[in-house]
DNA sequence: ATCTCCCGCCATATG
DNA sequence: CATATGGCGGGAGAT
């Protein structure tokens, strides 16, 4: 027996350790976990208390004078458990968790301070460590090299590591961030997110992936470790070159966090991106899980230094993992490489970058053609290549690059093909000064789950122009602004500091079109797109479908077999049998209100459905008719759009979709959607949709330009879900409740009035009480509304919310059932 | 059954 | 060559 005295020593407080003295530290003879039957499961709330509590305490505990009083707390209460727990029998057998990487990192932060004096380096002896820590070698190399991929340490020599402690934790994530940005991995997301929506693979005919895969989408960014000229990473002697692969996915991983607007990632999409995210992703199955497995490993390490906390994100199928960035914010660069210099100064959350247009462009018109747009890799080469220089062209804030639909397509390839990785250069880093790093800090304890609010200046004027956006967003809240001649309603959308702050996800939200018209038109188009996010109920019904592949809604079982349009022509048409309509027990609708809204924030007028009688679709049934892709997508930002009917027409809007991409909303321009009227409808619904009429292109392109980079539209449907009180908004964000409504009441619906736009105005809260301000935390579950309002008076809604959260018009409907998604901690 | 993810074989890199 | 590193995936504990 070695040093078993040392081990436990340092686990003692911890965990309940046994007494070094009674058991002979090597293996642990196989003390039967669990053993004794107790009547309270303590190891359960053993467990409960360690993964909780165990880390911070440990921290200090040990080497660290830090003292901390929820560490004490903490620890109290562990205590007590303890000896509730146990008494005498502390069978401390090493349960699996006691094992776990994320409690070794702990043991092993402990033993170094967060910030190292910069005058005493402090050295890290792997043998020494491992034997202290009684772990095998290879656990620590885990952990070391996550730490490195921080900067938190770097490598001397064999068996030697220095330890930087969280020193350059601000500039390397600035710098992650950067990289971020660069490898335009919002993009990635919402490519993958809409991905799932579309229909696996069946019809991939476009077998010419390979080319894609060669640069396409995520090219050879994947190999570079990005590396902190501050910090001497001695690299290329000990680290020549070597994979790495665990440092540059912990690296990748991070920035994923850094980049994205609710800072929330799922390992799935995690895994898909971090997998050479090339459209192969689907076939390798074994390789995914593999990709699962190290990414665990990756957020045990970074939840052990807190930066990140798992969390469940309650989506259709599921709950799915995922993490949370709890770490500290990372502020905008403050000098960037030269160009950059933009607009950075004006917001401080940074949280959300520049939306690229190129983004929204691609989101936005993806379905024509886009399957290939999307994955030809030249093509996302060249957004790429644009939105680097876009971002270095454009200095103000204000000024948001306009790209007219021409533009883009003519787009010539930019020469300047941004390198992928630069390096960051020293000074830029350099620049940094310590308070950012303190400020950083600071937010870092606060607890960031907690999002802040934003200010209240934000509200949202109701009058504002529509103007450039300064880049720098002020929050909106979503305002439904009357509108005067047209009767067409206008919306203003949250800001998405606010969003977000409600929200937790933003997914990009493609609006398909829907063809009502052609039943089988729709397949052609994407299908898939929508719906993904569809409200839970129908998850519960759905049971276990398919293991893995997400399928579109559609997809689902049998029922579902059915095309979306067709379910649209369906519901136009009200048929009663439709499946959806059961499952969507939640309507009931209260028939008057006029607009239907998109949770992405946009009204959408609903030709299709529109047989335009309020009588169809006042159908409950009806609710569900362009269910499927119906679904909502919702859009951290609460937005409608008017058009006037007219437009609409032409446009035949149902016609259109706009897929997950980032629109930015700029908050003066409010986008308008038209608003249809009944006869549009008629005409619309039945005619297959002729092309977008050019207004409606440059309405598209105008939001495109004007959005200003907090805005994000695009998002996965999925991931939105609002909160459907019935009444209470507010409580429901409560975390607990919302679950448990889950099946119920999740969907909300919101609904456009057709014919009585005019008159009317939507109000954009949907479901959400405009009084609601923010509320206090959720313990638990957060639950994001995207249309949260301000109160004010001019919000008050048109639309009404049915108990279940189903909002209908008295004409069309849109059925827009809004999954929530919620995000829970564990 | 699914989610987590520990364990440790074994290929590589390093010295 | 001996080790140090670390990719990788089986399969078991947790839920």
């Amino acid at each position: 027996l070695k040093t078993p005295l040392k081990q436990a020593a340092t686990s003692q407080l911890v965990l309940t350790e046994r007494q070094p003295d009674c058991q002979p530290l090597t293996t642990p003879p196989k003390p039967k976990e669990t053993p004794p039957a107790d009547p309270w499961t303590p190891t359960s709330n053993l467990k409960m208390l360690i993964s909780a509590a165990s880390p911070e305490i440990r921290s200090r505990e040990q080497r660290r004078q830090l003292s901390d009083s929820s560490s004490e707390v903490l620890q109290t209460k562990h205590c007590l458990q303890e000896h509730l727990l146990g008494d005498e029998y502390e069978k401390s057998q090493p349960s699996r968790k006691e094992k776990s990487l994320g409690l070794l990192c702990h043991k092993f932060l402990a033993r170094y301070p967060d910030y190292p004096s910069p005058s005493q380096k402090s050295y890290i002896c792997l043998d020494e460590v491992t034997e202290e820590l009684h772990v095998e070698r290879r656990r620590i190399y885990d952990i070391v090299n996550v730490l490195e991929s921080l900067h938190m340490v770097s490598r001397l020599a064999r068996n030697r590591y220095v330890w930087h402690g969280r020193h350059n934790l601000p500039q390397t994530l600035q710098a992650l961030k950067k990289v971020g940005e660069e490898n335009k991995y919002i993009q990635q997301i919402q490519m993958i997110k809409k991905r799932e929506y579309e229909h696996e693979f069946d019809p991939d005919s476009e077998r010419n992936e390979e080319m894609a895969s060669s640069f396409g989408s995520s090219e050879p960014s994947e190999m570079s470790f990005v590396e902190l000229p501050g910090v001497e990473f001695r690299a290329a002697s000990v680290n020549g070159r070597k994979y790495k692969s665990l440092r540059v996915m912990s690296q990748k991983f991070v920035m994923l966090f850094l980049v994205s607007a609710p800072q929330i990632v799922s390992l799935e999409v995690a895994a898909k991106i971090l997998i050479g995210e090339d459209q192969l992703e689907d076939l390798d199955k074994s390789k995914f899980k593999t990709k699962i497995r190290r990414l665990y490993d990756i957020a045990n390490v970074l939840s052990s230094l807190k930066l990140i906390k798992k969390v469940h994100v309650t989506e259709e199928r599921g709950r799915k993992p995922a993490f949370k960035w709890t770490g500290p914010e990372v502020l905008p660069n403050t000098q960037d490489t030269k160009l950059e210099a933009t607009s950075t100064a004006c917001s401080p959350p940074i949280s959300e970058s520049i939306p690229s247009k190129e983004q929204c462009l691609k989101a936005l018109f993806p379905s024509k053609g886009k399957q290939n747009f999307t994955r030809h890799s030249s093509l996302i080469k060249l957004v790429k290549s644009i939105e680097n220089d876009r971002r270095k062209i454009q200095s103000a804030p204000t000024s948001p690059v306009k790209i007219s639909a021409s533009t883009y397509q003519s787009l010539p390839v930019f020469p300047n093909t941004i390198a992928q990785f630069p390096a960051i250069t020293k000074h830029q880093l350099e620049g940094q000064s310590k308070t950012a790093e303190e400020m950083q800090m600071k937010c870092a304890l606060s607890s960031p789950e907690a999002v802040p609010k934003p200010e209240p200046s934000q509200q949202p004027a109701l009058s504002q122009p529509l103007g450039a956006c300064p880049s720098s967003h002020s929050s909106v809240s979503p305002v439904i602004l009357p509108h005067p001649q047209s009767g067409v309603s206008y919306a203003i959308y949250l800001h998405p500091s606010q969003a977000h702050m409600v929200t937790t996800y933003s997914p990009g939200f493609m609006l398909q079109p829907l063809p009502c018209a052609n039943v089988t038109g729709i397949k052609s188009n994407n299908p898939k797109v929508l719906n993904k996010i569809t409200a839970e109920e129908g998850d519960t019904r759905r049971g276990p479908d398919e293991p893995t592949k997400p399928l579109a809604a559609e997809e689902r079982p049998d029922t579902k077999s059915e095309t979306s349009s067709q379910r649209c022509l369906k519901r136009s048409q009200a048929l009663p049998e439709n499946n959806l309509i059961k499952r969507r027990k939640s309507d009931e609708e209260s028939l008057d209100t006029s607009l239907t809204f998109f949770p992405s924030g946009y009204l959408i007028p609903l030709t299709h459905c529109t047989h335009g009688n309020k009588a169809e679709c006042s159908n409950k049934e009806k609710a569900g008719v362009c269910s499927l892709q119906h679904t909502a997508y919702s859009s951290p930002i609460t937005g409608v759009i008017p058009m006037p009917a007219s437009e609409l027409k032409t446009v035949n809007i149902p016609a259109f979709h706009i897929t997950p991409l980032n629109i930015m909303l700029s908050p003066n321009s409010i986008a308008a959607a038209p608003v249809l009227s009944n006869s549009c409808l008629n005409s619309s619904g039945a005619s297959s949709a002729p092309n977008p009429s050019s207004s409606a292109l440059n309405f598209m392109l105008q939001h495109i330009g004007l959005i200003p980079a907090g805005v994000q539209v695009s998002a996965n449907p999925v991931l939105q879900h609002v909160p459907v009180s019935s009444q209470s908004e507010n409580i429901s964000h409560s975390s607990g409740s919302t679950n448990v409504q889950e099946g119920k009441v999740s969907e909300n619906i919101l609904q456009l009035d057709r014919g009585g736009l005019s008159g009317k105005y939507g109000a954009v809260t949907p479901l959400q009480q405009p009084s609601a301000p923010k509320e206090p935390q959720e313990p638990q579950a957060v639950t994001e509304n995207f249309f949260r309002t301000p109160g004010g008076p001019n919000t008050e809604p048109s639309l009404s919310a049915s108990s279940d959260g189903t909002q209908r018009t008295s004409q069309g409907t849109l059925y827009i059932p809004q999954r929530k998604l919620e995000v829970s901690e564990d």
